[in-house]
DNA sequence: ATAAAATTTTACAAATTCGTGACAATAACA
DNA sequence: TGTTATTGTCACGAATTTGTAAAATTTTAT
């Protein structure tokens, strides 16, 4: 799944800074100078998001923000502008435009970072919406539940109550089934860059969940590799 | 493996904070006051990250992290610059350094922690994830798993349980297989530069990821050159 | 054939890593 | 407001891994 975002802005400094901050968080950016290219681009590649720079007089880069958002075909994409603190009037054109997020120079890297990744989560809704069904467990993100299926009996399914992080936890491991999780890499999907904390937190919750699992007869779902971390394995 | 963190602040009550914060994630924290004596400690220990706090003039600390990013022993530790938010101009600044990040105050020590392994993370070259199949062995390094085909039998392919430094050993002769390496390469690609072991140490390893693999019957695979080293040979 | 060199085994203590239960702090809720 | 989840941490013991030293074996050179 890659991440393709354009970034519109004329500024080359600026351009190629924001660009490799992109590319270390494993997002691909394109860059364009100016309004024109940027629509070139966009005939050929349709980015999931589009950064709107320093470029053109104000009012224009405005202008260029609302023409994405009535075409239909780039319409659901979501825009991020670039603006600095003294341009009132176009941070309020923008809301009226409704663009998704209006960042405020100076910024940091990690704040653009930051805001791009909630963004596209943002609108991503659906995708993480799938049911997931795995090793006799039912996990569905938009009712927040999970049930499993003990096979012996032709019981209706057990509801498993989770709290939330361990339903998250539980989430991603199953979405990325079979995968081994450094502690780390969990650390950052499921609490995020900002939030420090101890990585026996989640051997932790990995046992919280493994006990709720158990009580439904779900023993070696959630496997340990020592030394590396963690895995959700059906065998 | 320990990581070292330079810290440059001339306020003693953060400085004092900061480091007790570091120790208490487990890592070593060097303090200095200014630039010079910043240096002096580089030249002797070069730290694995420069946090760059209030210290000097606004400009100097920009031009102090543009320094440590021009020199090529220094150019690759990552910095993060802690800074007010009211100092616009040098936010931009740094953006243009391409310091790693940017703090901007107040942090919570939680906050500065996070953000601290979050650089130290993403500095680590992700491993690559390509399964390799060789000489009857199956290893995925997305699931640390290591399955042999046995021939004779229609068997499902049998799982091989290693320890880390096993699994790591298997992986890189598997990855440069047929190529001979010395115990001195192994090491260095193994351990790394810092961490000293004895040669034979290799030998016993060697020997351990033998003995697994003779379980499943592949027994010539790891194989000796004498006076040389060990090869991944398929014959 | 014998000594020297290199490698394979074996055995072991120290260090890590993981699972667990208990605990205070915080958040959510009625 | 009080009561009930949830969160994150800690400390301990058990199990595993790690690195080493030394003995045993094999290979090479003299």
């Amino acid at each position: 799944m890659t991440i393709t975002i354009l970034i519109v802005e004329d500024e080359p400094i600026l351009q190629e800074t924001i660009s490799l901050n992109l590319k270390r968080a494993g997002l691909i950016a394109l860059c364009a100078d100016n309004a024109e290219q940027a629509n070139r681009i966009i005939i050929n590649v349709l980015p999931d998001l589009v950064i709107i720079g320093g470029v053109l007089p104000n009012m224009d880069r405005v202008e260029f923000a609302r023409r994405l958002k009535i075409e239909e075909r780039t319409q659901s994409i979501p825009i991020i502008i670039l603006t600095a603190r003294d341009q009132e009037s176009e941070i309020i054109a923008n809301l009226v435009v409704e663009v998704e997020d209006v960042i405020i120079k100076p910024f940091s890297p990690h704040e653009l970072i930051a805001r791009i990744k909630a963004v596209l989560r943002r609108r991503l809704p659906e995708m993480a919406e799938e049911i997931i069904q795995l090793g006799g467990l039912k996990l569905d993100p938009a009712t927040h539940r999970v049930h499993a299926y003990i096979k012996d009996k032709q019981l209706e399914p057990a509801e498993i109550t989770l709290g939330p992080t361990e339903f998250r936890l539980l989430h991603f491991l199953m979405a990325n089934k079979e995968r081994v999780h450094t502690r780390a890499q969990l650390q950052d999907r499921l609490w995020g860059d900002h939030v420090f904390i101890e990585e026996r937190t989640i051997d932790v919750y990995i046992r919280r969940l493994r006990t709720t699992l158990k009580v439904v007869g779900k023993e070696n779902l959630v496997q340990t590799v020592r030394g590396i971390g963690y895995r959700f394995s059906v065998e």
